[in-house]
RNA sequence: GGCCCGAUGGCGGAGUGGUGACGCAGCGGACUGCAAAUCCGUGCACCCGAGUUCGAUUCUCGGUCGGGCCUCCA
């Protein structure tokens, strides 16, 4: 199957095709450590981490090197670390530590390589000096800048054209600089402030350069994808690609330039409404992984997207809903004897909706109506269970665990993901409750019936008969 | 001021030069002691104007509205 992405800097959707199969070089943007990650941050790291899954399925686990970087030399880094007197380090180590657990808890996968400024200053300092001998960049007052007058083809990725920029810019210049445009690779540190050693004088990276050398040392250059949030297109990802470039790297940088759309956290009074659920760390313990998972991925990824309340509560029903199709199918298939259980059943319909699916996906990554193929298949497991077609069930029950767990969903057994809020005792008190329950149902003593289903409904717990018993689930948090 | 993107039903959100997916919510019915779930059925939309075309939601132009970037925000 072709994976097709469109790509910034040609403005068109294109064969994704790697420079070498048995090396796919993929590099995101990452988080800066000052704070816990809002959940705007994590959109990236959730659609790029669906592009890394497709890409291991087309080349191969091991094939596909993906590096997400961390920024960990930044002056809110610098600012916190001074308020609470400690060094940097613990600052960025202690957000770094929270900001993956909050991406393992969205189902992303770890990156092959995480790499951190602090980690690549040899990397940076060299590129800074191979910039100054291709005369593409000059040290002035302790600053070492890129030149971009150096760069026939600056502006070429974001579709600026410089005179219009430096006619529309209302910052101020500064006067060291020889074009408005030109951005700083190495600064004097101030005083205080960590900094590292260079031929320029004693101080620190700028923040272009460091996702540059941090590619080069992690994947080296160039690249075949590189991606990240459509707000970083200008300046950030337009000066890297000119500075790899300059630097020797040759005409390409990166293969194929992705930007996912904004996510908009809406009016700071909704959010003050809603507390510190802009926080993933917040978010999640209130919500499943997956559910904020599915939110983040119900619109395609180079749409903006509206941070809402109302975008999670959709996305929890749907995968209740496919959840609750795979547990039927699950019982169902309980109550068949193994002599009645064929492998290698067919489903023609399942396939069709399976394919449509990976077709969507391979579309330049069309969640939403790769989400339409689930919900099929969810439909043709639950008929082919109405229609006691063991063969069917089989088939389309593994389609669909494929597809989702593919997305990075249906990874839970569902017993867990209805369940899995409660503890041991709570189960315990719920099972003799509804045992209570099955007695006076039986006698038809309804009063008491729906009087043990609201001291459930207090604890929680939502009840629900059915011919082969009652099963229950954790309601709502919220 | 410059550049870019978007406008689809109550909400979210795909897609297409020729009966407008999918999900959530709604309505009617079946099932159920009731409820939930499920099943059957059902109502509801392509911003405005002009152009191209046999035909435009889809292409072109203009307008209106919304969003983003031009400041080390993913």
């Amino acid at each position: 199957m072709t994976l097709s992405l469109y790509d910034t800097l040609s403005r068109a959707k294109r064969p994704f095709a790697p420079r070498d199969p048995d090396r796919v070089t993929l590099y995101v943007c990452g988080p800066t450590v000052y704070n816990y990650a809002h959940i705007g941050n994590f959109r990236p790291v959730v659609v790029f981490d669906l592009l890394f899954r497709l890409l291991r399925d087309l080349y191969g686990e091991d094939a596909v090197l993906y590096a997400a970087n961390v920024t960990d030399v930044d002056d809110k880094i610098n600012r916190k670390a001074a308020e609470e007197g400690v060094p940097i380090a613990t600052i960025s180590n202690r957000y770094l530590d929270a900001y993956n657990a909050d991406a393992a808890a969205l189902g992303a996968l770890r990156p092959t390589f995480q790499p951190r400024v602090t980690e690549t200053m040899d990397a940076i300092v060299k590129m800074i000096g191979d910039l100054v001998a291709n005369n593409a960049a000059y040290a002035a007052e302790g600053h070492v800048l890129f030149d971009t007058q150096a760069f026939a083809d600056y502006g070429k990725l974001s579709g600026r054209a410089m005179d219009e920029m430096i006619a529309g810019a209302r910052v101020d210049v500064a006067p060291y600089k020889r074009h408005p445009a030109d951005f700083v690779l190495w600064k004097p540190s101030k005083p205080g402030e960590p900094e590292w050693q260079s031929p320029w004088g004693d101080g620190r990276p700028g923040w272009h350069i460091e996702c540059s050398a941090m590619i080069e040392q992690a994947l080296g250059l160039p690249i075949d994808i590189h991606g990240g949030g459509i707000d970083l297109v200008f300046p950030h990802h337009e000066n890297e690609l000119a500075q790899g470039v300059c630097a020797g790297h040759g005409p390409e940088y990166a293969h194929v330039w992705m930007h996912n759309g904004f996510l908009n956290m809406g009016d700071e009074k909704m959010s003050k409404s809603l507390g510190n659920v802009a926080l993933a760390h917040d978010l999640r313990q209130q919500y499943p992984g997956e559910a904020i998972r599915w939110a983040l991925l119900a619109g395609h990824y180079r749409q903006p997207l509206e941070w809402t309340g109302e975008l999670i509560e959709p996305a929890k029903s749907a995968l209740d809903r496919l959840y609750r199709v795979l547990d039927d199918s699950e019982r169902f298939l309980a109550g068949v004897p193994t002599s009645a259980r064929a492998s290698g059943g067919e489903h023609r319909g399942a396939v069709m909706a399976y394919d449509a699916e990976m077709a969507a996906l391979h579309d330049d990554l069309n969640t939403p109506l790769a989400f339409a193929g689930l919900f099929q298949l969810a439909d043709y497991l639950r008929s082919a269970a109405m229609g006691k077609d063991v063969a069917g069930v089989e088939r389309a029950r593994a389609l669909l665990l494929e597809a989702a767990q593919l997305m990075g969903f249906l990874t839970s057994e569902p017993q867990a993901w209805f369940q899995g809020g409660a503890d041991e005792g709570l189960k315990a008190r719920v099972e003799a409750l509804i045992a209570e329950r099955h007695t006076a149902r039986t006698d038809k003593n309804w009063p008491e019936a729906d009087r043990i289903r609201a001291e459930l409904s207090a604890l929680n717990v939502e009840v629900m008969d059915s011919p082969t018993g009652a099963t229950w689930r954790i309601k709502e948090q919220a």
